[in-house]
DNA sequence: GGGGAGAGATGCCGC
DNA sequence: GCGGCATTTCTCCCC
């Protein structure tokens, strides 16, 4: 097929509003909040009916130029190449991808109403100390949950057995040394905010790190713990034989 | 074409190590880290040579589900669908993808040798000015760029037309509280570790938001407005006419 | 729309 | 490998 047949396919495919897929080889130069530059080598670029684009070297997961929602498209021919200029008035950005040769194209007119349901979270993990609150210690007294101060959120703010109040930090993973920190501007918040001298600080994590721990231990905060919920992973210890996922 | 002959088509191309795109209607279940569940739907699905998959709602720039490389895929069939599992036995993390219908489907070989080259991030933000430190202030002199210290990395090291050892910490965006605990961490760390009780820190970036400003006030530091450069943009205004881009 | 923080963050670099 | 951290982070939620 011809470069310029080729534009007009794919430029009526984004008139359609359809999704398009295709692979080629190519050079793209992008120019926005920051701006790069990738030399000739085969990619897939994906246009969806939103604008957005994604383009992806053959090899890891995350894409090597992309743009948001809204963005326009364009497909003309220059000295036998096919030219995609993706522009987005509003971020001020714009990809340039020069076409020497595609590899397959397709598009499709796609619908999903769909919304993903995730489990495991630092929220489920909340949630869970909220409503198991001997998971952090003995006498542990939730208060509020996702408590606001001006100087951030709070997990779990809590009163432990001798009546001092106590801020819960979760985290899914291994807590580092921002977490660390973190947890102390929570804590010099409220001690401040409520004119309190004592107020302790519970950082509740899988693991944390070497220096992190030191650095916890060096404000008098400590460390607890444990890992986020994961319900699928019970249930489908009993149903791996029923459902084939397990 | 039926689904025992997708299935098959689909496993060939993996077992020749091309790269995958097709569009179908499916749910997707994954199980890992965390756990998700996501209903009937039209999704893009692109599985690379390294073994990475992407799974793709119609709209928004980020996958919905996804898999790193070195991750294992096998089509099968049950009644009358085509089940993909993608199985990563190292991160122990596997995606159920039932397939309904495949709208399209394409697959290729395809090599790319290029490395990106990105410009504008923080790191040519802290070289410009370690070469051109006046922009920091007058008489501010460089000591020493990317320091590392026990509690993390310094930006830039430096003493000012009076002597006092100063850190700037840059950020390419705007700056926010966790900003200024970072730099807090730092300036702590240089007056335990040097002895010194007179540490300057300045945090450099385009802007700053008004709670990290108070917060930054209140521990005694300064903001400097400082954009990271861009080299594009500069060179694009002058060659608009000449190669189209700007 | 800005601000703050999580994310199945990812990816990079240093030790 | 872990650790610390930037990212064109992206996305969500709340003010």
């Amino acid at each position: 097929m011809k470069p310029e047949e080729y534009a007009s396919l794919l430029s009526d495919a984004v008139a359609r509003n359809e999704t398009l897929a295709f692979a080629c080889s190519c050079t793209i130069r992008y120019s926005g909040r920051a701006e790069s530059s990738l030399g000739l080598g085969d990619r897939i670029i994906i246009i969806k009916a939103d604008g957005s684009v994604l383009c992806h070297q053959p090899t890891g997961s995350a894409p090597i130029n992309y743009m948001k929602a809204g963005t326009a498209h364009t497909f003309r021919t220059e000295k036998g190449k096919i030219i995609l200029t993706s522009n987005n008035l509003i971020q001020k950005e714009k990809i340039i991808v020069t076409i020497e040769k595609i590899h397959f194209f397709n598009s499709h007119k796609l619908e999903d109403g769909q919304t993903i349901s995730v489990m495991g979270t630092e929220d489920d993990m909340s949630d869970m100390i909220y409503a198991n609150p001997s998971l952090i210690e003995d006498g542990f007294k939730p208060v509020s949950q996702e408590e606001q101060t001006k100087y951030g959120f709070i997990d779990v703010l809590g009163v432990d057995k001798n009546g001092t109040l106590t801020i819960v930090e979760c985290k899914r993973y291994s807590a580092e040394l921002s977490a660390v920190t973190q947890l102390r501007r929570y804590v010099e918040k409220v001690m401040v905010s409520k004119g309190i001298s004592k107020v302790r600080g519970i950082l509740a994590a899988p693991k944390i790190t070497e220096n992190a721990k030191k650095m916890l231990e060096d404000w008098g905060f400590e460390f607890k713990s444990i890992s986020p919920p994961k319900y699928f992973e019970e249930y489908d210890k009993k149903q791996a034989r029923l459902d084939g996922f397990g």
